[in-house]
DNA sequence: TATTGTTATACTCTATAACTATA
DNA sequence: TATAGTTATAGAGTATAACAATA
């Protein structure tokens, strides 16, 4: 048995999380997909349904679907957009707000949590290794999905 | 804007591992789901299917409808278990084998190409800092699933 | 004409529950 | 009685396609 790659351990962090997440919000009206939905409304301020559907990558569909069940569970709202009649943006309510709130905290918590597995002294560095693999691994599947893109049309 | 957490990035990289995957994967007979189940099959050899539940934390018949494609397509078949006729071991065929042997190459080379955005004498001490994360991060959710059955029961 | 978002429909993945065959 | 696996059914998430309202 030789030691893991390091893409496996990404894998397994990978698998972690999403697990963590899914159990964390079961029972609830909540979801990663529709918390994703949520991060994007909170990063970007009140945005159309479109923009939310490029910034995950999903079409215009499945959007629908998850501001309906964010809506009906009282987390956002769509308001008119007075610049344009066709489309609305999609608010935080207060509920929303509070929520991400929370969010953000327990993030900050489960961050300090793991970096506490990682001596004082190696923290700087790995910190900066993550981010640049991350961006690398950006670049690639940018790439790769521009060449699929290519072939297909 | 600040430096995003170390926990953001391994977000982001999870965000980006499952999409370039489903990306790979698309118009083929294979999903990420599928290829978890070939991951057990090729790591722990000839199993019966509720190991492979156990091992994936999904439901027994979850694994009857991806072995049943996977065996559509060829790359698994169900063999008779000699010492229990109510059980099959689901076993890799020759095509199983190959596809897996191309994986794993795939994932050396994946992994070089991002090591290799880690300057050469960080990289031991990367390494060490991501498995221990992974191992903290795995006893985190160990315990929260633990302590939600506890609730639960 | 192009864009915004919806309804209609279908597929994958997963869960619970009831059932068969075997232990 | 318990276990291995299946069928039946349901729900979430996503995709494509056709359509409405507006730009």
């Amino acid at each position: 048995m030789h030691t893991p790659l390091l893409l496996d351990r990404l894998l397994q962090i990978a698998d972690l999380l999403h697990r963590d997440m899914s159990r964390e919000y079961e029972g609830t009206e909540l979801s990663p997909s529709r918390m994703a939905v949520l991060w994007t409304i909170h990063h970007a301020g009140p945005v159309q349904q479109h923009t939310i559907a490029e910034a995950l990558d999903v079409t215009p569909r499945a959007i629908t679907g998850l501001v309906d069940a964010l809506e009906a569970a009282g987390y956002v709202e769509r308001v008119p957009d007075p610049a344009d009649r066709r489309a609305r943006r999609v608010v935080l309510t207060s509920d929303g707000v509070a929520l991400m709130t929370r969010t953000v905290q327990e993030h900050a918590g489960l961050n300090a949590t793991l970096m506490a597995a990682v001596p004082e002294a190696d923290r700087e560095c790995v910190e900066m290794a993550i981010a640049a693999i991350a961006d690398r691994l950006a670049e690639l599947v940018s790439e790769a999905a521009t060449a699929a893109g290519t072939d297909a049309s």
